[in-house]
Parts: structure tokens; sequence; C-alpha cells
DNA sequence: TGTACATCAGTGAACGCGCGTTCACTGATGTAC
DNA sequence: TGTACATCAGTGAACGCGCGTTCACTGATGTAC
């Protein structure tokens, strides 16, 4: 917590003493007005005051830095997602519910991180840190389906990994097509949640599982 | 068809005589190389064999070319969709199914007209001709739809508009994670083409259609 | 508590580079008569 | 069939710009004693 004397209205130190956060920030900023390939280092550094080597203190270069943001994206994207989660409660199939708008909602309010983490070009599987973590998001939706799974009779269960890996490219395709919060995205006679929400409980009345008796358990 | 005299070894003339077609080329080539922040104006000049300054008589920016090459994916996408929908032969489903794989090989073959299709963050609302040619490549899919619902009893027919957007989000949720064919997809313990499949007879069989009864026609 | 010193995290100037864009120009083509 | 001329589609040199990266440097911080 010791900011090294850069006070809020008065001229920081020689140190700036968070440097690699803020060069963090600047970029998620960045990233967020003109797409991934609009943030560069030096103008990091410039909307972090601070002259063009410093980042280099911080960063091996370019792609560490977006490699870093894509890292924290995942974190807070798995994080998001398991709150939603919240155990299952009351039921499982309101907690994937939950899961699905917070997938919408992250790629909405968060699209400097959503860009970073699936279209900055980033080679995922070459960043051992960035590809665990990835998958860690991967496993908060594992999680979900297996406990819907569970609540089925034995017999007719499917497999929990290609089930979440379903609901995965459905809330991924809605959010890349429709509710990413940048120009790309296209309009829609419905709401993302509303077209999300439809799909996933005829995808689930498919597997056998109707929202009434909540996963037939 | 007027080569205008660069004849295959020889030193091309004064005027390329297919230079429009030559920056396109060279545009899908760098974006496929490189992402589509990584095509430049300059760097397609050069590709071309031809002045910095040529490209300026074709299109009017870097974006305008960009658009042209987004245009003519849409062209080719929804070109590929419909030959693999073949009016539904020799049963709606089968087409459907058919359509899917078309979806995931277009993203797999042609990367570079995907990306400058879905992710260079052209303002697709703005150019009115883009926009138009890419609601035809949906229209293909719900023409398919249409189909298919039009096969079911009149009382459980879902809304055919809804289905495509349902379709389309699945088929372009797993393409954008798992079948792009460059460095930002992902493993996967199955191919694609089988987990779209899958999801896609889980998703009909929620609508009340199996596969074995051809929709129920 | 004070001091010497190693280490850290910045500076700022400089470099070479490729980009987008402009400009006056010119060679090639097509057409009117 | 030939010629004059308008138009088209290139050239090539130049510009200003911002980028990534390096370098020797220096101010600030932390620590051993």
């Amino acid at each position: 917590m010791s900011w090294s004397g850069h006070g809020r209205g008065g001229r920081r130190s020689y140190h700036h003493g968070n440097l690699r956060e803020a060069l963090i920030s600047a970029a998620l900023d960045l990233i967020a007005q003109k797409g991934p390939a609009g943030f560069t280092f030096a103008e990091a550094a410039r909307q972090a005051g601070v002259s063009p080597a410093a980042p280099y203190r911080h960063f091996r270069d370019r792609d560490a830095l977006m490699a870093d943001v894509a890292r924290r994206g995942f974190e807070q994207f798995e994080q998001r997602l398991t709150a939603a989660w919240d155990e299952g409660r009351p039921s499982p199939l309101a907690g994937l519910e939950r899961m699905g708008k917070a997938y919408l909602a992250f790629a909405r309010e968060e699209p400097a991180y959503f860009s970073a983490m699936f279209e900055a070009g980033l080679p995922v599987a070459d960043h051992r840190e960035l590809h665990e973590t990835s998958e860690r998001a991967l496993g908060a939706l594992r999680k979900a389906c297996e406990a819907i799974v569970a609540a089925m009779p034995a017999a007719k269960r499917p497999p929990a990994m290609m089930m979440a890996l379903h609901i995965w490219a459905l809330s991924h395709g809605i959010a890349s097509l429709f509710a990413r919060g940048d120009a790309a995205r296209r309009t829609l006679p419905m709401t993302p949640e509303e077209l999300l929400e439809a799909a996933t409980l005829v995808y689930l009345e498919g597997l056998g599982i109707t929202a009434k008796a909540g996963g037939k358990a």
C-alpha cells in the first residue's frame, strides 16, 4: 500500500510505485477502445505517465503484457462464473442459468478482457499459466454440468464434459455475435439473455431434463 | 480476361490489369498469416508488386479494402451454406447437418475470411452492402430451419428465426473456440464436427424432432 | 541510530523501421471522328 | 485505317508519425552492520 509519494493531486515521485498495475489498466482501456490490435506499449506507458522504456522493467514485451491481461481475464471470468453458480443453490438448473447470464454479462461489461482472452490470437497453449487459468474457467462450467448430470437417473446421464462444451460453445457464440460490448455486435429481435436461456432450455429438454423438475432430482 | 501483358514469367506492363483482385488476395494471405491487424495497405501493395500509392486507385483506404474482404467472405459463406443445404435433400435434417459441417469447414479453411467477417471489428451496421450480405448468410440458415419446422405438427412448431439463431450461435461458438484455422483454437477430446453434431441432435430432440423420423414429416 | 552500499525502477535521448497518405507525374488504353 | 485526345491506372519520391527497443544514466529504496 506504499504509494511512494504520488499523491492525489501532486507530482508523483521518481518511482511510480504501482506501474505494473497501471500498465495493465491502461492496456484494458486501450483494448476496450480500439480492439486488441489498438493497444501499444508506447501508448500504455504514456497513459501511465511514464517514459516509453519503463514498461520493460515489468514485461518482456508487448505480448507478455497481453498474455498477463488475458490471464487476469480468465481469472475474473472463472470467479464470476463460480460466484454465479453459487454451489447450485437453490437448484443446479438455477445455477446454470445464472452462469449463462454471467457469461454474457462478462462479455458485455469487460470487452477488453474478452478480446484479450479470445480474440487477441494469443497462442494459449504456449503460455502454461495462461492455459491453466483458462482450463480452470471451463472447469467451473463442467462442475455445474456434473451436478446437473448427477441428479439424473444413472442410465440417462450424458457425459458432463460434453455437456459443458456444448453450453460453453452456445454461450460463447451468443456472446461473440450479440452481446460483446463493441461495434461488432449485431442487432437482435430479443435480448441475448433471452436467446441463451431459450436455447439452454431446449438443449436441456433434449437431454431429458425439464426445468420444472429441477433436473428430475 | 485482358491480362494486359503481365505474362507468366515476364515483366508485367505498366498497368497491372488486375490489381483490385490481387490486393484482395494479398489481404487474405496476410490476414491468414498474422490476423486482421497484421494486414497493411503497404504490404498488400508490395505483395501485388505495385507501388504503395497504387491501391488508392481501387480502395478509399485500408478499411474499405477490409470491408470488401468481409463482404466477399459473407458471399462465399452463404454460397457454401446454401450448397450444403441442397434444398434439404434427402431430408431437411440431413441438410442441416451438412450446413453445420460447412460452417466449421469454412472457419477452418478460410481463416482469413472468417477473421475479416467476425473479428476485424468492422462496424457491420455501417456498411449497407456488408450488412445485407451478412443477413443473406443468416437467411440460408433460417430457410433450413423453416423447412424443418414446417415438417412438424403445427401445434409444436417453434419460431424458425429463434431456431436459426440458436443453431447459428452454437455453430459459431464451436467454430470460434475449436475449429478456427489459427493459433487461437483449443484442443478437444473429439472433433469439432462431432461436438457440433451431438449438440445439434440434443437440441433438436429438445424441440421434439428425432433424427430417425426426419423431422416427423 | 547512522552510514555505506547494492539493488531497483525509473529517465530521456536516440535508432531504425514501416506505415498511411499526398503529390505531380507519366505510360497505356480506349474512343471519336 | 489512322490520328488526336481524354481518361485511366500506374510511378516514385517525399512527408510526418508513432512504434518497439536500446543505452548509459540516475534518483529512490532497502538492508547490513
